[in-house]
DNA sequence: CAATGATCTGCGGGTTCCCGCAGGACAAGC
DNA sequence: GCTTGTCCTGCGGGAACCCGCAGATCATTG
């Protein structure tokens, strides 16, 4: 049994090592990568079965690594192993784990014997453990209140990129209408609106969306520049 | 002597815990805080003098911190400790250094010698030491090439929080023509144009300005928010 | 002084955005 | 069947944007 870590601080990094060699003595390897770029190839190389992965590296981030790794072998147990429950990370994270995969999302602040657990949970069990804070954040999508739809979040992303309205419906095979109506849902849900109707300190409604978001953690430089990768794809 | 350490990695806070006990024989008391609020904090009752401090923390980052702090008594000295040396950051800190405030600015994945030898230096002999990656980008503000002008910078920000160009003028006091022309210039510098003139893929300059900007690491969502305060502060 | 350059400002137009109103498609429920 | 709800679509107008052209100010330089 052989577990590669993705990690891009050395400290995180040998201590991930060390938890990884005591929760799970039948481990006779650790290796260590020091970005997405190297993890994939490594991972590639060892044909791993069982990785640790750090979101946001600086090469590429984890998400993107994972992606293609998940590509290559959809039976890759990923723990992921991140500072933060943003909602874009989240989101992002879900958005990519593949049919019956099963992996982790655990806080770096969480103590040593939960991430022990959770080690052995996901590679030995393959059960998915989701930190209990991260869980909180993945449902506001769904639940009634605010959080954005599917729909919703795609648009998002797609004003957040820059593009217009009328390349907007046409990517999407909309009317033009429709995409304003969705931009239009997205503004209530972001709670974003003129202010005082006066005659001073309006908004651009559309930047501004993207500034709430940035604000609320729902998008991040790293989903854009995913959706910025992706747009480049597809443009074939 | 009294040392204050605020950074909200518990691993990050004892190996820098450490790394002060060692580099700095002559300090008698080492507190910690786990985050910019409670930094400001702790460091109002200490009346502290020397400062190591994290950027990006949760409750309330670095800068923000430092700012209030150094308001208080500019003649702190701290020395910043960072993951990344992204224009937003760099840019952030060089803007709250108070008059002849001492300083330092070393990142995260420096080598522990060159660590303490930058506390020694900041603290001991009141010298500014920033990690020669971290001047890099500090100079690119100014250097010919791309990099963006002061007043460039601004109206970046301005439109990233969603203002009017209607409001940015009166908030500069200035002809909305000239908000214009200012904008005009960001999209060279940023490189942002209507792509393929074709009929299809346009970008809404406005937005396409803004996610450039992200990728690129001159803006991130903490600037965001530290504009988003001054905005509300100075609505009176 | 004249000349050059950088910056601010106004005018005018074409384009895009924001959004109310209104009609059509499709599903669920009394 | 009729209603109610949700989603897509078109029309039209007022506002905001992008931007070329041109005049005005101000500093620098030969």
């Amino acid at each position: 049994m052989k577990v590669l870590i993705v990690e891009d601080d050395a400290l995180h990094r040998s201590y991930l090592n060390e938890a990884v060699r005591t929760a799970l003595p039948e481990c006779d390897a650790v290796l260590e990568s020091e970005n997405g770029r190297l993890g994939e190839i490594e991972a590639r190389k060892l044909r791993a079965e069982f990785i640790v992965m750090d979101l946001q590296m600086s090469e590429r981030n984890g998400i993107e690594a994972a992606r293609t790794i998940w590509r290559e072998r959809p039976d890759t147990k990923i723990l992921f192993w991140s500072n933060y429950s943003d909602e874009a990370y989240v989101r992002g994270v879900s958005r990519i784990v593949p049919e019956g995969a099963t992996y982790g999302y655990v806080l770096k602040s969480t103590s040593e014997e939960r991430l022990k657990l959770a080690l052995r949970s996901v590679f030995l069990e393959s059960q998915c453990v989701i930190d209990r804070e991260v869980r909180g954040i993945q449902q506001k999508g769904m639940g009634s209140g605010h959080g954005l739809s599917d729909a919703e979040y795609e648009i998002l992303v797609d004003v957040a990129l820059g593009l217009t309205d009328k390349t907007i419906a046409s990517r999407k095979k909309l009317s033009l209408r429709t995409v304003q109506n969705r931009l239009q849902q997205l503004y209530e849900k972001l709670e974003v609106y003129q202010e005082t109707g006066d005659d001073e300190s309006r908004y651009n409604l559309r930047t501004r969306a993207v500034a709430v978001a940035l604000m609320r953690r729902v998008l991040n430089a790293s989903a854009v520049e995913r959706a910025e990768r992706d747009l480049q794809d597809d443009a074939d």
